[in-house]
DNA sequence: ACTTAGATTTCGCCG
DNA sequence: CGGCGAAGTCTAAGT
């Protein structure tokens, strides 16, 4: 990885046109090809960047990054001013960085949810994950205790989209005459007070569940028909 | 801005948990409190990270970023086991930083096609930009050469949500028996395929259109209705 | 403070 | 390779 700090402008062009003016920046350049333009403020974004694959072009007081695009060509072009600080580092192999290892996406909800549909309804039982749409997949198809259709759409935290693309669904899983009656459950860590509206208003059931009590690290916090 | 060089492991608590096992990686540390960890590959995002504000608290071996997001806390920890460089530069005053200057963002996407309307519709007549409704702006509202009235939803690429988007516009508009046959137009530079589709099936019509075309720097690839 | 919508969104999965 | 959906999305603007 080679960390240029310097005076410099940088101008894009490709999707759109940039021009960013002179001043103080760092330059990173990966071992991947990566460049990233950062200034010493407004946090995790670049304010230029090209991601691999690139091709770097170095003369003084010039570096041109550039990568083909489809059919046109993405353009990076940082003219310095002045070199600040210029450092290689070896970092070691390129694929020498263990993963990041997430835990409590929406990924794993879904696994949970799947093992334990009762939590979306009560007697629901799971006939298919991802069941497949014309549209996209529905993440969870139950039936409930008559038998009838269930598709459970879950979220993370739940807006006003998420109950916009199960309304979608169910449109499509209606068109057949054997689902017509199918309803729909929004599942989610959190849903927002809009998209509750929303989804009443169209006949969707929200359920709000909980990680921590899904994989049984946590008692509910209140028993629904406590004896 | 601090540029650290270092063995590392890191683990992010807040809206979920992650876990990053020990390797060489790059510990960035800006002027406004923003925290980022980067690979020497997998360009533009940070593996971990933490934007402003935030409290960082440094001992030996150890640095913890921490931040209060609503009731809850978001905490990074960099456990560091080797350190292969550590500088500081100071890179001016934090807002000494002209900003970056865009062109062919979506807002000029409209501003061409507000002064262009006809690119929109045979016909078309603008009537107002943004032209409010209770639930949000729609981008254009036109007449055509029927006087009829015609809502217009611009995008550079449109997806699924900007069908939705403008139905649920047109859903507003046409509560008032002024605009009750209001109709719908999606103007994108691209449109992807479900969106057409799901468009088709709710009567809004598309529209793809040429910034540099616009712009009047290109002739059209093919004339429609050519002599 | 909260919500909405744009982004050179990036990223990963699956066809 | 393209399409689609999630993301600790981030970020800026409006209310």
């Amino acid at each position: 990885m080679r960390l240029i700090v310097a005076r410099c402008d940088v101008r894009y062009s490709g999707r759109l046109n940039a021009l960013l003016p002179e001043a103080l920046r760092l330059i990173m350049v990966k071992a991947d090809g990566s460049v990233l333009v950062h200034a010493d403020a407004g946090g995790y974004k670049p304010l230029n960047w090209m991601t691999p694959p690139t091709v770097i072009e170095e003369t003084p007081g010039r570096v041109v990054v550039r990568k083909r695009a489809g059919a046109s060509e993405d353009r990076l072009e940082i003219s310095i001013a002045e070199i600040l600080s210029d450092v290689s580092h070896d970092m070691g192999a390129p694929d020498g960085d263990a993963g990041l290892e997430k835990d409590g996406v929406e990924a794993h909800l879904q696994e949970l949810l799947a093992g334990q549909p009762e939590w979306c309804g009560e007697g629901f039982r799971l006939v298919r994950r991802e069941w497949p749409t014309d549209i996209g997949p529905v993440d969870l198809m139950c039936q409930d205790l008559d038998e009838e259709w269930v598709a459970v759409e879950i979220k993370r935290v739940a807006g006003i989209e998420a109950v916009e693309q199960l309304t979608r669904y169910l449109e499509r899983i209606r068109c057949d005459p054997a689902f017509s009656a199918c309803r729909g459950v929004l599942a989610a860590q959190a849903i927002k007070p809009q998209a509750r509206v929303l989804a009443q208003a169209r006949g969707i059931e929200c359920i709000e569940v909980d990680l921590a009590v899904l994989r049984g690290e946590r008692q509910p916090e209140l028993t629904l028909f406590a004896a």
